[in-house]
DNA sequence: ATTACGCTTAGCTATTGAGCTAAGTATTTT
DNA sequence: AAAATACTTAGCTCAATAGCTAAGCGTAAT
């Protein structure tokens, strides 16, 4: 039952660790196996194969056994979620700006008003 | 002597807590104090501390002490980090579809060539 | 039928992260 | 001056992460 908040933790997670991102970054050129993927890295196979495992988790990977050879692929869909959080962030941000316009304007409102008082004097 | 990809790690880790993304919305409203900041969480100040100080060595916000108040501040820049990483992801993507346009054009003017011939013929 | 390949499992170690309590310091407030 | 406030430091526990080696297992190649 994952919700939507510890499904962020394990995305940002998996983000954050230098060889899941080549990873991601080599699949975006198209699917390969576990071992074409692990090649670049200095990593023994078990090691390596805990990123792959944490990748799939998070959702920002798929994987399929044919045969003895493991094949991963990008699920670009998960990217999403990301572009997601970030726009909520920058609603919030955007919420802010609105209330301060409201600020300046009710400033200038209250500016209009003092001005007419002066000439209705 | 921080590199990209080691501050992307400290971007993503700090993240990927939902301490601390709640704090960060709460500092989309605007700066706050630490025991601002706090309050609604269920935890003793030191801990909350160590949140607050892995955001602020991320990069994602300042803090300035006056008196005996530190003030936080979102560092909106910071976010950019983000979109930039996605957005090279799908520049690794686009360089694919571009490879498989390249593909398709390239079967499309082969089958020219063989209808080319058809006539030729 | 063997051997080689491509993972996979089991289990160990060291480091880091998230939480705690207790006690300390520096500023305000009273 | 004393007390209250707002952190801050020190140091502990527990769980999770990142790495390793050694050995196992199913599939493919010879």
């Amino acid at each position: 039952m994952e919700n939507y908040s510890s499904e962020l933790d394990g995305l940002f997670q998996a983000l954050a660790d230098p060889t899941r991102r080549a990873v991601l970054g080599r699949l975006g050129h198209g699917s390969a196996s576990i071992s074409d993927l692990a090649e670049p890295f200095d990593m023994a196979l078990p090691s390596f194969m805990k990123h792959v495992r944490f990748l799939e988790e998070s959702g920002l990977i798929r994987t399929r056994k044919q045969g003895r050879v493991r094949t991963c692929t990008l699920e670009r869909a998960r990217f999403a979620m990301l572009e997601n959080w970030l726009s909520e962030q920058r609603a919030i941000w955007e919420a802010r700006t609105d209330r301060l316009e409201q600020l300046v304007l009710a400033k200038q409102e209250f500016l209009r008003h003092e001005q007419k008082r002066e000439t209705d004097r």
